[in-house]
DNA sequence: TTGAAAGCGCTAACAT
DNA sequence: ATGTTAGCGCTTTCAA
């Protein structure tokens, strides 16, 4: 092992070095402007020699200012947590701050605990999809500045993707396809977006006259959608809107394994358009989340908040959601082993056309 | 927005409020031993009456230690990472540790401007699969604890998986599949595992009489990997070894895509198992390494070295791999339009039994 | 066993 | 524009 070097230089350092006092090291540090701009010249000249790096630490104690924020997300095993972890640090690295990353791993009290922990290190935090209660969160929000994403909490500034539109572009495309009857596939009851999902479902199967059915809740996994495939064949429905890609996934796969042909004999949406959503056979429609540009936004508005901004308004940030018409979803058939009724090709470039870009909603 | 709370105590309101000296409070948080029980449960009692929370910040600067690790990982959005990560965490969490998540974006340059910021914070730093130079990581190393993964480095402890063996269980397997010329398909070149797995493959053909090829290097993303597709069909085998499953799950769409048959016309064998691979169509056969434990091991090695602990050998950790065998190999054809040569039904359970769980290499 | 006091490295008044 | 001097909240000798 190499040896840890002896210590490294603090302000007094490059004070004596530089022949001024300790306090215009820090000034020329912190408020160029504050000082002779030849002694900022200098004095930074010997910092550099001397390899003197300001210790974060130390300058928090006195401003109080970590420079570092908290994301919270519910589950890093969730490919649906990557881009949005990826815009998060981008925001916060362009803004100087470091993020610290932790994973509550789908629980509302191990969350509250790393919280409790790392709140006093932090300048803010970021909840990507809390499982905590709306009054836990107050709580946390009276002690530091936070963003909720996906999710509504009053008094507590959001940044969450247009549902309602996502699940109405979902429902038209499916009913385009002749699908009348649509079940839901329940996510984590604790979860705001799967709430507003349902009912964004209902509203548009009514608006549309047709039918909602929900199935659930199930674990929002790969096998929490297998599940649901034995309760989806005993109430069957020919189209299904599932909580999220991952579930999607699952149905589909323990679909397939049954038997039953997707989107032959069912068409499946799901929700978020994560990474293998695309990978898949047949590959996933799904309503698409801007997941890099919440984690940049819940960001942007949170550093805002932590340099005294107040929100101008109690609405969420509400980014546009996209319908991503790919292979789980097709036309529906009479009966299983009948030829399709009508056009069989479905063109995806025209599909894809329906795709929705905008945003607003309360 | 709720307001922000006051202020939280401090150990001298504690002190104050219990009657004691805030030396004595600190006592009977940090050293309980030394100090009466009475006092203490006193203590105790008032701080949590007080909700008082010791400040890690302030705590830090007399000592030294902040109980904060980094972890710095290639890639956020690489699935590869996602069970590392929450090992990694576990593992943290479990020593009363946080985890500071970096991500380098495949950039060695941002890697060390990361580093250098988090730096001063930590009392450790893994290196999961770093692009710096040896000499750059070695330079991190004499200022604070590291340990790397995917990797090994002079001097610098490290955890690995067993490539070497992989790749044999790999070439064993696609040899008794009638495979006699395996191509790999490079990754990164500053990547220390592209280059492990290049040699072992060599080594393997060799011993075993068959040939390797090597095409590349491509970007380890489903993209390289579809940019892959193409220099295979120049130059085209019957079996190919990509870098990762990401690649290798790139090139099988884009050959699927060109109409070349996987695996009938060629098997693909990827690396790491990501998520994603048992979720495509066909089922990705890879060498699997266990990235929880990988998380664990590291984070544990590294505690230990923040502890004092100097490492007892130069070898690096060595964890087993393992041949996870699923549907993107099967038998060699003679040519794509005749049928099989042998037996067509290439026996799943059995060939699962050709499983590898073995570890130990130098 | 407990208290008093001196810092840890930096910032922020307050002087000059 | 720069120097002086208190702290920030906690730990850690050193005494008692």
């Amino acid at each position: 092992m190499a040896e840890r070097a002896a210590k490294s230089p603090t302000i007094y350092d490059v004070a004596r070095a530089a022949g001024v006092a300790s306090s215009t090291v820090s000034r020329a540090f912190a408020r160029p402007g504050r000082v002779n701009a030849e002694t900022a010249e200098h004095i930074r000249k010997v910092a550099a020699e001397l390899g003197y790096r300001a210790n974060p630490l130390a300058r928090a104690l006195p401003t109080g200012r970590t420079s570092m924020i908290s994301l919270v997300i519910a589950d890093v095993t969730n490919p649906f947590y990557n881009e949005i972890v990826r815009g998060a640090q981008a925001a916060a690295l362009e803004a100087g701050y470091t993020t610290l990353l932790t994973d509550a791993q789908e629980s509302g009290a191990r969350e509250r605990e790393a919280l409790e922990r790392a709140l006093t290190m932090v300048d803010g935090i970021v909840l990507a999809t809390s499982r905590m209660s709306d009054s836990a969160i107050r709580m946390i929000a009276k002690q530091r500045p936070v963003v909720v994403m996906n999710r509504a909490v009053t008094d507590v500034p959001s940044v969450v993707t247009d549902n309602p539109r996502g699940v109405r572009r979902a429902v038209e495309h499916l009913g385009e396809l002749g699908h009348d009857r649509i079940t839901y596939l329940a996510g984590p009851e604790a979860s705001w977006a799967d709430g507003t999902r349902w009912r964004a479902l209902r509203e548009a199967t009514h608006e549309l006259e047709l039918h909602a059915h929900r199935l659930g809740p199930y674990e929002p996994t790969v096998a929490g959608g297998a599940a649901a495939a034995a309760d989806l064949m005993r109430h069957p429905t020919s189209a299904v809107l599932a909580y999220n890609d991952l579930m999607a996934i699952g149905l589909i796969r323990a679909l397939t394994a049954a038997g039953v042909r997707v989107p032959d004999d069912v068409s499946v949406v799901g929700f978020d358009n994560i990474f293998a959503a695309e990978l898949v056979t047949p590959a996933l429609t799904t309503v698409a989340a801007p997941l890099h540009a919440m984690g940049q936004a819940a960001v942007r508005n949170l550093l805002a908040l932590t340099r005294g901004a107040r929100p101008t308004t109690q609405a969420p940030v509400v980014l546009p959601s996209q319908l991503v018409v790919r292979g789980s979803t097709g036309h529906r058939r009479r009966n299983r082993t009948s030829p399709a009724s009508g056009t069989t090709k479905v063109s995806g470039p025209a599909l894809m056309a329906a795709t929705s870009t905008v945003a607003g909603s309360r």
